[in-house]
RNA sequence: GGGGGAGUAGCUCAAUUGGUUAGAGUACCACCCUGUCACGGUGGAUGUUGCGGGUUCGAGUCCCGUCUCUCUCGCCA
């Protein structure tokens, strides 16, 4: 036993009663009654009460008894009385008679409250972080996040992998996000770069024959921070198996998550096998590669009933190559004219034209568009939506692209409004069969839609003989409740099929060999078929935690702007250190003249 | 880079159409209280209303600019 507890906070129940102790902890709360004080005690363990006659030495000596005070009491454990038993505590049926006091940490007045789950601003919560991290919430946030990582690693383990390291001064990558890069010392006008993901090396270890590979990686991205996306840094299970098709790696990550949420919530989830969603369905259907499968609604295409019909915005609009779709809202048609003309207008923010609908009362059809179709179209929009009487219908019409980026707001906006997404639930899916290759909106050539490393289904045959943009690629997301947990994908390990690949993006042989040369040289001396996926950790915690924003499951994150606030970084350097580094600073004219005031 | 929201005491918020000395709870300080556990009671101290400018007899409130935080689009294979 140390000098400074016998026992935690959190530990002290009848059975020690009599016992002499001694706790170590915070104060959490004083309640003093000028006769008697009774102190919370707090550490990682609990709270146990301690009480003090306000006649000892010790109270006396100490001026004030400020929370969050980091003190020391030994004294005599005590049944509580009859009525006095706090049953919200574990240590509730005892308390700590005060003998002896001793302050280890004098505290400062707290910028916000410890004890309770204020909120505070976030820029206070973030300098103060070692605070906040006091307090319940984040406190069992961060516990979480640690009980998770030691699941994930016990289950990659218990399924054969290996975790390894990969290096964090790596080179720069073309692909992807900006890069966080670290100037050389030893080579001027060089640079290193932080990895956005261990990518090519994990690919490495399977043509070294390793296998099964994972990692909880940090991955390094210089782009801006979402609620569910972390600005700077982020950890990823990372993942990579040789030998293995699809279907053998979604088993074994449905393996991973069903092992995980099991353990850590009372929820409903997902068992495997996951459902799969070919990309262009999830795009017709719910305007998302992420939906939010608690949420019923989707989209129904309709275009074709409309197809000539009187209503000319909408028949012109198929006649235009455009699409019609359809969402099905269930038992609406009791809400007021206020709630429809919110929803067209919430359409129209997130670029629609206009928003029709049609409500099928039960006695009327109501609907400012109905006046310009004949009864027939009516009824056969109402069987091919599958309206019951009290549902309603929304339209939505435009160029197909943005029909489903407006269906894609509208649907998620429509389940938080009816209350149609169950919180007690987790919903997994799998989308699957990404296309390979897609035109650039602005140059209209063709390029990589997602990974130019993903192996096109069919190889190098639908490369040679099919038009590019209906070549999938055995490239797959893992989403949950609407937000997506991972990308992965079967790799192209064929040094031929990767240059072809490369080639139909319009690069030849000699930018593969300079951008990917260490990849590629490995393929060329015996690489296996393999493939990998890597599932955010914050996100999962996230998920698990219940929280809305990534920050809440992350000890130290970074604020919006990738500053840490407690660190003050990033910062400014000092001239030698420049010198050393061989750069030079040139700020961009607006921050010279904020310096300069 | 674009758009939305927010900014009043350490913290959470209030302050009628622009009108007296900007209030309350909590935290803080002092005192009272022997069974509380969100203890209670009495009193006290605490404000560049984010910052700058403008309109006005008068601005927390209206206008312009700017800063900060946050959500979001772009971006994130």
């Amino acid at each position: 036993m140390s000098q400074y507890r016998t026992h935690t906070c959190g530990q002290l129940r009848k059975s020690e009663v009599g016992q002499t102790v001694k706790l170590s902890g915070w104060i959490h709360s004083v309640r003093d009654h000028g006769g008697v004080i009774f102190i919370d005690l707090r550490d990682h363990y609990g709270l146990t009460q301690v009480v003090i006659d306000p006649e000892r030495d010790f109270y006396q000596a100490l001026e004030r008894w400020r929370v969050e005070t980091v003190v020391s009491f030994a004294g005599k454990v005590v049944a509580r009385a009859e009525g006095t038993i706090n049953p919200k505590l574990a240590t509730g049926e005892v308390e700590v008679v005060a003998e002896a006091m001793e302050v280890l940490g004098e505290a400062e007045v707290m910028p916000f409250q410890i004890a309770k789950d204020d909120a505070a601003p976030e820029a206070t919560r973030l300098k103060y972080r070692f605070l906040d991290l006091r307090r319940e919430r984040l406190h069992k946030n961060i516990v979480l996040r640690s009980q998770v990582i030691a699941e994930m690693r016990r289950y990659m383990i218990a399924q054969g992998f290996h975790e390894f390291q990969t290096p964090i001064l790596t080179a720069s990558s073309p692909e992807g996000a900006r890069d966080y890069l670290v100037p050389s010392r030893l080579h001027p006008g060089k640079f290193y770069a932080l990895p956005q993901a261990p990518q090519q090396f994990k690919q490495l270890l399977m043509v070294a024959g390793f296998d099964r590979y994972f990692q909880v990686a940090p991955c390094f991205r210089d782009e801006d921070a979402r609620a569910d996306r972390s600005p700077g840094e982020f950890y990823q299970l990372d993942v990579e198996m040789s030998f293995v098709d699809q279907d053998e790696l979604f088993a074994i990550i449905e393996g991973l998550f069903e092992a995980v949420f099991s353990k850590f919530t009372a929820k409903k989830f997902t068992k495997p096998p996951f459902p799969r969603i070919p990309y262009r369905d999830a795009m017709r259907r719910f305007g998302s590669d992420k939906p939010d499968l608690r949420n019923p609604l989707e989209m129904v295409d309709v275009s074709s009933i409309f197809d000539g019909c009187g209503f000319q915005a909408f028949a012109g609009c198929v006649a235009n190559g455009g699409a019609i779709r359809a969402i099905k809202v269930p038992q609406v048609a009791g809400k007021p004219r206020k709630f429809f003309d919110d929803m067209i207008k919430f359409a129209q923010e997130n670029g629609a034209k206009g928003m029709a609908y049609i409500v099928w009362t039960g006695t009327e059809t109501k609907s400012p568009i109905v006046k310009f179709l004949t009864p027939e179209i009516v009824d056969r929009l109402k069987t091919t939506c599958q309206a019951a009487d009290g549902d309603a219908v929304f339209f939505l019409a435009d160029e197909v692209k943005l029909v489903q980026k407006i269906g894609g707001a509208v649907i998620p906006e429509l389940g938080r409004q009816l209350g149609l997404i169950d919180p007690n639930d987790f919903k997994f899916c799998w989308i699957v069969d990404f296309p390979m290759f897609e035109t650039d909106d602005e140059t209209g050539e063709i390029t990589f839609s997602h990974n130019p490393f993903s192996m096109p289904q069919g190889g190098m045959d639908v490369l040679l003989n099919s038009d590019p943009l209906d070549i999938l690629a055995y490239q797959y997301d893992i989403v949950c409740n609407g937000i997506e947990l991972s990308s992965g994908a079967i790799r192209n390990h064929r040094p031929d099929i990767m240059y072809k690949a490369f080639e139909i993006a319009g690069y030849d042989a000699s930018v593969v060999d300079d951008k990917f040369g260490g990849m590629i040289n490995a393929f060329k001396h015996g690489a296996p078929p393999h493939g990998g996926i890597a599932p955010g950790v914050d996100r999962t915690v996230m998920l698990l935690a219940d929280e809305p924003n990534i920050r809440e499951v992350i000890a130290f994150p970074f604020n919006q702007q990738a500053q840490d606030l407690m660190m003050n970084a990033p910062a400014e350097v000092t001239p030698k250190q420049l010198r050393e580094l061989h750069l030079q600073v040139v700020l961009p004219r607006k921050e010279q003249a904020n310096k300069t005031q």
